[in-house]
DNA sequence: CTGTTAGCGCTTTCAC
DNA sequence: GTGAAAGCGCTAACAG
């Protein structure tokens, strides 16, 4: 079993001290010229790393970024993930992702536990429990320590730190819009997320299109994780001759198609559906299913810009702020 | 800005010294009740924990395993990163992921990274292109230093480590069987990944149910990643009539369902389709796609098993294995 | 029962 | 130019 070589090992075999060696290895103007070199030739032979813990225990600083997710097997949130990591490891961070099932419990569990494993800052997406309970003094407590926070998607006003969220609001309002443009007069929105600050949001966008046009009647159906979604949304468009439906959620969205199929619906003739969608579900349905893009890549990869942006100019009194990335209305031709 | 407490402040303002307090924190018997107790107070008071990395630094444990992947929009690689995670943090570990997309040099660089880090295991799937060039420089230093690595999925024989895989062979053997018994006689297998290992296996497994049975009639379609998977797939299926096709992956076996439907046949009637996937295509698509299942969750928990029971008992010579998960055949009925 | 000491691997200040 | 020494926060062998 081959041991990592440390620097007092190299500076054993030179007979250097572990000093002029650590020096030597940072090619200090201090060292003649020769000695670094001596030095550099042998760490390079043994493959000489410093060892990270060590450093960090030293410099208070993990290069590592703790990653609090509600879910993963949730397209977006795997897409979120995928641009935090490329961004993160641009810059020299590791990150450390840790899966709430959206339980509370489990959240602040993680926090703690990535706090007390020093992580340099979070990006966390609330879990759903969270956002019902409202409760947050895990946060609080990072912030009492000066530990940087991004939040995205799942935010909470609650918290003063920087968020990175998706227009939703415009989003939906446009989305809306889109239908009534194309000649839809019934529209149903749909949603199995009904709890979510974003599901809120992208109501109200459907209200504020709606309400400037009377011509125009909305039904609404949200459903309940314990619900058989199939059964229900099949019931709902069976009970309401709607000619569009907006899913606030992939699920809604995707589950909404095949029931619309299977009740022998022709997509988009006899009934338009648009969902809040990131996922494989719309890129690869047939019929192509006409989506709101959330571009979940760039908000992770954009709420792990900010973190690193953070970490590397700390500022004592920081101003967060909130940015908002922008949705796009991806039409696709179920003709094509 | 309040800093963690640390040993040494309890010390002071208990007046004992750090190794007592230490000491009562493990309620070690050596110290007296009542010492324990009013140490043990002022630590709740002060939300004490210890600095996990002084203790890594002692201990040489970071509690952490490396992850390294491929991909992550891959379904299947979502849903093992997700069994991964829950089964490592039932042992109070944490995983710190990277994502290759696919390429050496990045796998290179993380695993090097990962193990400065002082990562306590490893869990890895290969990415295709270290598959392809077969240079395992990186995992033998790994073993050099006796860190343990699990494998799983894409895994290759010139390492000796645990591994978890599938039962490729003999699944896609099951599922042609399974398409013989129901009546077809002209399959086509169809893959997007020929390069993989996995993807061999899965042809052998083909092989041989075909080879049995010589009426029966088989042609092949192996895609690169250039190429435009819907036209490519539309054409071989006008070009070639028959009555089956088995994609390979998750991709091939939803164009192939997009493109027969487009062709206007109707599934299972006038092609059955069945793919190897665990995502959500084949949940969510309809008509119902009949899938092989690769039980990713259950692959990456049987990963994370194995690794974290080499951990807690490790042995200097330790003989390694090969865990093989099953698939299942999930037949999804069309009409329902 | 409690405290002293050394050490994990590194950085950094201060002497020589 | 080089090295000794202190310290990051913790553990553990050893003394008292």
């Amino acid at each position: 079993m081959r041991k990592k070589v440390t620097l007092k090992q190299l500076a054993k075999e030179l007979n250097l001290s572990i000093s002029t060696v650590s020096k030597s290895l940072k090619n200090d103007p201090e060292i003649s010229q020769k000695t670094i070199n001596r030095v550099h030739e042998l760490a390079n032979f043994y493959n000489y790393k410093p060892n990270a813990l060590a450093v960090s225990l030293k410099s208070n600083k993990t290069k590592t970024i703790g990653i609090i997710l509600p879910e993963i097997l949730n397209h977006f949130f795997a897409k979120a993930l995928f641009g935090i990591e490329q961004e993160a490891s641009k810059s020299g961070y590791k990150i450390v992702t840790c899966i709430t099932n959206e339980s509370y419990k489990k959240e602040v569990e993680y926090v703690e536990m990535l706090n007390y494993s020093s992580v340099d800052g979070f990006i966390v997406a609330l879990s759903q429990e969270t956002q019902v309970l409202n409760k947050f003094d895990h946060y609080q407590a990072l912030k009492r320590e000066n530990v940087p926070i991004v939040m995205f998607d799942r935010v909470s006003d609650e918290i003063d730190c920087d968020k990175v969220i998706v227009d939703d609001k415009i989003a939906s309002k446009n989305a809306i819009q889109y239908l009534i443009d194309t000649g839809c007069r019934k529209i149903a929105v749909i949603t199995t997320i009904g709890d979510l600050s974003v599901a809120k949001l992208r109501l109200e966008g459907v209200k504020e299109a709606t309400d400037q046009n009377d011509t125009v009647s909305l039904v609404e159906l949200s459903l309940k994780d314990s619900s058989n979604f199939e059964t229900e949304i099949e019931k709902f468009l069976k009970n309401n001759d709607v000619n569009a439906v907006l899913g606030l959620d992939e699920t809604a969205a995707a589950v909404t198609i095949n029931m619309s199929l299977k009740l022998g619906y022709k997509i988009p003739n006899d009934i338009s559906v648009i969902g809040f969608t990131d996922g494989l579900l719309s890129k690869h349905s047939y019929p192509k299913l006409t989506t709101v893009s959330q571009h979940a890549e760039d908000l992770g990869a954009k709420a792990a810009q900010i973190l690193v942006n953070q970490l590397n100019n700390f500022t004592e009194n920081y101003k967060s702020k909130t940015e908002v990335v922008k949705t796009s209305l991806i039409i696709r031709d179920s003709t094509n």
